[in-house]
RNA sequence: GGAUGGGUGGCCGAGUGGUUGAAGGCGCUGGUCUUGAAAACCAGUUUACGGGAAACCGUAACGAGGGUUCGAAUCCCUCCCCAUCCGCCA
C-alpha cells in the first residue's frame, strides 16, 4: 500500500493513477478521515496523559479520602480516553479499508491502457517460431501421442483443472527445475524450498485477496491458511516484520513451490490443456533492494527470464505491462509471452513469465524495512519478483515449438544431459 | 499429542503492581589520552505513530491478544513460539 501521508499530499495525482490503473477509489474521503482520526488521536493521547500523570500522583499520595478522589478522577480520565481511542480506532479501520484499495504509483514509461490490450511490445527473443511443414499438434495431442499426460484421471481425482504428468513430462518437469535452480544458483540467488501454505495475513500483505467472491486463492477450512498460488507469497513473507541492515541488500532469493489457483470464471478453448490449470510447479525469483536499487533489478530479473527461454530454444516477446493490466501491488511489470504454435489459429503467443518491480508497496503491508548504518529510523525496502519458470507452461512451448513430422519432440539442448535423452518419442 | 521449563533492547541478562523505555554487562558510535593502536576514562546508542520549519515534544511497545487495576514487564485467561523428555510418524 501506498503511504498515508502521501496519498493525502497527493490527492490528484493519486486520483489520476487510480484512473489509469482502472480502479475506483475515494481518494478524497480517506484525506477527510485521516484528517479527523488525526484529531482524535490527539485528543486521546492527550487524556491518556493527563491519566497517566494521576495515576502517579496516586502512587505517592497517602491513603484516605484524597487518594480515592484522585482514583475517581483517573478513571474518570481513562474512560473518556477508551472512548476517544475507540473512535481513532474505527476511523482508521475505515480509512485503511480505502487505503488497501489503492494500487501502487505507475512507472512513468508503463504504457497507459486499461488492458492487456494496451501492452507494448519491447522486444522478441533469439528464436524466431518455427515454420512447419506438417499439420501442427498443440501439446494436449501431442501429450496424447506421447503419453505425457492424464487430464481424465486428474479431474476424476482432484477435479477439474488438475492433471498427472507422466513419463518424460514428469522428467521434464525435475530437469527444468534443476536447469533453473543451477542457472540461478549460478547468478547469486539462494536457492529454497518453500511451504505451499502461508497464513492469510501474508498473502493480503503481498496482494492477494484470500477469500470472498473474487479469490483465486484456495483456502483451508477452520484455519487462516490458504494454499499459496505462488512462492512470490512465501517468499515475500519470509521477512515480514524484519529490518534488514543495509549492506544485507539486495538479497536474491528463488524458491521452488506448487501454486494453485482457482481460476474461477476462466473457460475457454485458450485455456485448454495445460495453460490454465488449478496447480502448477513454478520457479520464483525474488529480491529484497534499496530504493534506488529496484529499477535495475527488474531489468535483471527480466533479463534472466529472456536468457532461459533463450537457452530453452523458445520464441518469445516481452511485453510492458499496460497500467490497467498491473495488478495492485506492481509498479511496473514485464512479461513473456512463449510462441505457442499449437494455440489459436496458426499459434499465438501466450504469457510464460512475469516480472514486477512491486517497490514499497508489499514492504510497507508486510513491515520490511532496512536500516542503514549510523543513520536514525528504517525505511521499506522494495521487493521484486519474478517468474523463473512455471512448468506446466514452460512445457507447452517446449512440445508445441519442438515438434517433429513423425509425433516426436526434441528435447532442448540445456535440458537433454537431465533428461538423459534428446528425444521424446511415441511409445510403441 | 502429553509433561516440564522458558520467551525482556543489536546480544547476554536483572526486574518487590507505582517517576522502569526498562539496572548491569557486551557490542557499537563519538570524545579524552597516545606518534599510532590497544587499554583506561567520559558521553551517546530502539522503533512506530502523532505534533513541530527545527531543536524537540506527546503517545505506544518487555512473544501475541484479552482481562483485573487509578496504574501491569510484574497478577489472571487464551493463543503462538522455543528448549528438554515421552509418545507417534515419512
Amino acid at each position: 500500500m501506498l503511504d498515508r501521508k502521501f496519498v493525502i499530499e497527493n490527492i490528484e495525482l493519486v486520483e489520476e493513477n487510480c484512473r489509469h490503473r482502472g480502479v475506483t477509489v475515494d481518494v478524497r474521503k480517506l484525506a477527510d478521515l485521516e484528517q479527523q482520526r488525526r484529531a482524535k488521536q490527539i485528543e486521546a493521547e492527550d487524556l491518556n496523559r493527563q491519566a497517566n500523570e494521576k495515576s502517579k500522583l496516586i502512587g505517592k499520595a497517602a491513603e484516605g479520602a484524597e487518594r480515592e478522589a484522585l482514583k475517581e478522577g483517573a478513571r474518570q480520565l481513562r474512560e473518556q480516553k477508551e472512548q476517544a481511542a475507540a473512535e481513532v480506532d474505527a476511523l482508521a479501520a475505515e480509512a485503511d479499508a480505502i487505503l488497501r484499495v489503492i494500487p501502487n504509483l505507475s512507472h512513468p514509461a508503463a504504457p497507459i491502457g486499461v488492458d492487456d490490450k494496451a501492452n507494448l511490445e519491447l522486444r522478441k527473443g533469439k528464436h524466431q517460431p518455427p515454420v512447419f511443414d506438417f499439420p501442427v499438434l498443440d501439446h494436449v495431442q501431442l501429450g496424447e501421442r506421447l503419453d505425457l499426460f492424464d487430464f481424465e484421471a486428474g479431474g476424476k481425482v482432484a477435479g477439474h483443472g488438475f492433471y498427472y504428468l507422466k513419463n518424460e513430462a514428469a522428467q521434464l518437469e525435475l530437469a527444468l527445475q534443476q536447469y533453473v535452480l543451477n542457472l540461478l544458483v549460478g547468478e547469486g540467488f539462494t536457492p529454497t524450498i518453500t511451504p505451499d501454505l502461508a497464513r492469510n495475513e501474508i498473502l493480503q500483505g503481498i496482494g492477494f485477496i484470500p477469500r470472498g467472491p473474487e479469490t483465486q486463492i484456495y483456502s483451508v477450512a477452520d484455519t487462516d491458511l490458504s494454499l499459496i498460488a505462488t512462492a512470490e507469497i512465501t517468499l515475500g513473507g519470509w521477512y515480514a516484520k524484519e529490518t534488514f541492515d543495509s549492506d544485507q541488500l539486495p538479497l536474491k532469493l528463488c524458491g521452488v513451490s506448487h501454486c494453485y489457483r482457482t481460476e474461477a470464471g476462466a473457460h475457454g478453448a485458450a485455456t485448454r490443456g495445460l495453460y490454465r490449470v488449478h496447480q502448477f510447479t513454478k520457479v520464483e525469483m525474488f529480491a529484497f533492494t534499496l530504493p534506488d536499487e529496484s529499477e535495475e533489478m527488474l531489468e535483471y530479473f527480466c533479463g534472466l527470464e529472456c536468457r532461459i527461454f533463450d537457452e530453452l530454444g523458445i520464441p518469445y516477446r516481452v511485453v510492458d505491462t499496460a497500467t490497467g493490466d498491473l495488478g495492485g501491488p506492481a509498479y511496473r511489470k514485464y512479461d513473456l509471452e512463449a510462441w505457442m504454435p499449437g494455440r489459436g489459429d496458426g499459434g499465438e503467443y501466450g504469457e510464460v513469465t512475469s516480472t514486477s518491480n512491486c517497490t514499497e508497496y508489499q514492504a510497507r503491508r508486510l513491515a520490511i524495512r532496512y536500516r542503514i548504518k549510523g543513520e536514525k529510523g528504517t525505511h521499506f525496502v522494495h521487493t521484486l519478483n519474478g517468474t523463473a519458470v512455471a512448468i506446466s507452461r514452460a512445457l507447452i512451448a517446449i512440445l508445441e515449438n519442438n515438434q517433429r513430422a513423425d509425433g516426436s519432440v526434441a528435447v532442448p539442448e540445456v535440458l537433454q544431459p537431465l533428461l538423459g535423452k534428446d528425444v521424446i518419442e511415441p511409445r510403441k
